[in-house]
DNA sequence: TGATATATTGAATTTAAATTCAATGAACTT
DNA sequence: AAGTTCATTGAATTTAAATTCAATATATCA
């Protein structure tokens, strides 16, 4: 049987991959500290046994996913096109299968974007950002001609932009998770960086 | 000088639209009525005079964008790929010279998107849902070439969530706005459904 | 086992935001 | 110009949600 201190941990566990779907899901603000505990099965007071605040456990989740995307993913690609490509289907693929990466994506992209979120936390998120760091790739790679004409930045702006918008709709709309719904294509959105060929 | 009723009616437009963009930067939950009040240069107490709640002032909003949006664009297209770059073209065109009509886009989208936004209201947004219209466009179109391959259903969900991403990231930012960076362009976004020539 | 520490709850308390209200001043009406 | 109505404010009140707390149960440990 588990140690106490065990227990403690998997039960952290449990709120933090609970308040993470929810998150993801409604945001944060609307997100309530009573959802996440019915959630998780437990009361609201019991939360504040576990986290001192909402606030921190958002930021524990922000803090994990600064770092999952600081670990780079370990592929080789032949062409700077396969790194967006692959990106993409890995968390289109983790959309169903293994959706808590695939929320980690949404609800960073929401910790940069919105409002209501403390401020140092949205630092914290800005601080990978995936739109600078692809800009410079685009720059580079289209001189070989692996991406389109036009402004580097605006391209990979309309590029991440786009891909928030598609998971959090995924998020949203449970007959795309439940695979009623085909999901979109990696392909269609690397079009927008790519261009007609 | 204007009457007492036309005064009235100025001041309503006047909350109207600096709710608006409130709403469509931060959102429902994070727009307080405060906020609107002060950009409005009026006091919290009188708001209340002219909405009876932020639900009521958001749901007005709302009846807004449904009424736009049924009053169909009376262009004519040579081909359906037209209607969607003409939409987009729109649309970016509106986010510099007159934001209202692209802060209605974000809003609109946000009102069926959202969790916290009441539910008749969200319903009331739903009815003006581009993603099942858009599909049978799609599925039309597929048939000469128009777009490219894959269910309609997907492509639309594809389409309508980028421009949705974009549409929202470029509201919260500033430098997108003001012009000093360039915005994406529309053909980027409709390659995600026209595909590879 | 008895003593101590941790987990858990449900009931306060606090806080922030929405909403109401009584009072005041300005504008319209006759 | 007196009387009525509307606009406006700032100060209550209400409400919903976060946070704290005292009390109880459960586990660990000497």
């Amino acid at each position: 049987m588990p140690t106490r201190d065990e227990q403690k941990e998997q039960r952290r566990q449990l709120i933090i991959f609970k308040a993470l779907e929810l998150f993801a899901k409604k945001g944060y603000s609307d997100t309530k500290i009573g959802d996440i505990a019915k959630a998780a099965d437990m009361s609201v007071g019991l939360m504040f046994h576990y986290f001192e605040s909402k606030e921190q456990l958002y930021e524990e989740l922000v803090r994990m996913g600064v770092e999952g995307t600081n670990q780079p993913m370990e592929m080789n690609f032949s062409n700077p096109l396969d790194y967006f490509t692959g990106f993409l289907k890995v968390m289109l693929g983790y959309a169903k299968e293994q959706p808590w990466v695939f929320y980690m994506f949404v609800l960073m992209a929401q910790a940069r974007r919105s409002d209501g979120i403390p401020a140092h936390i949205k630092e914290l998120a800005m601080s990978v950002n995936q739109i600078e760091q692809s800009a410079e790739i685009i720059a580079a790679g289209q001189q070989y001609g692996y991406f389109r004409e036009g402004d580097p930045y605006a391209l990979s702006f309309a590029f991440w932009s786009s891909v928030q918008g598609v998971m959090e709709q995924i998020a949203v709309t449970p007959e795309m998770l439940s695979g009623e719904k085909e999901l979109p294509r990696a392909q269609w959105i690397i079009d927008i960086i790519r261009g007609a060929k």
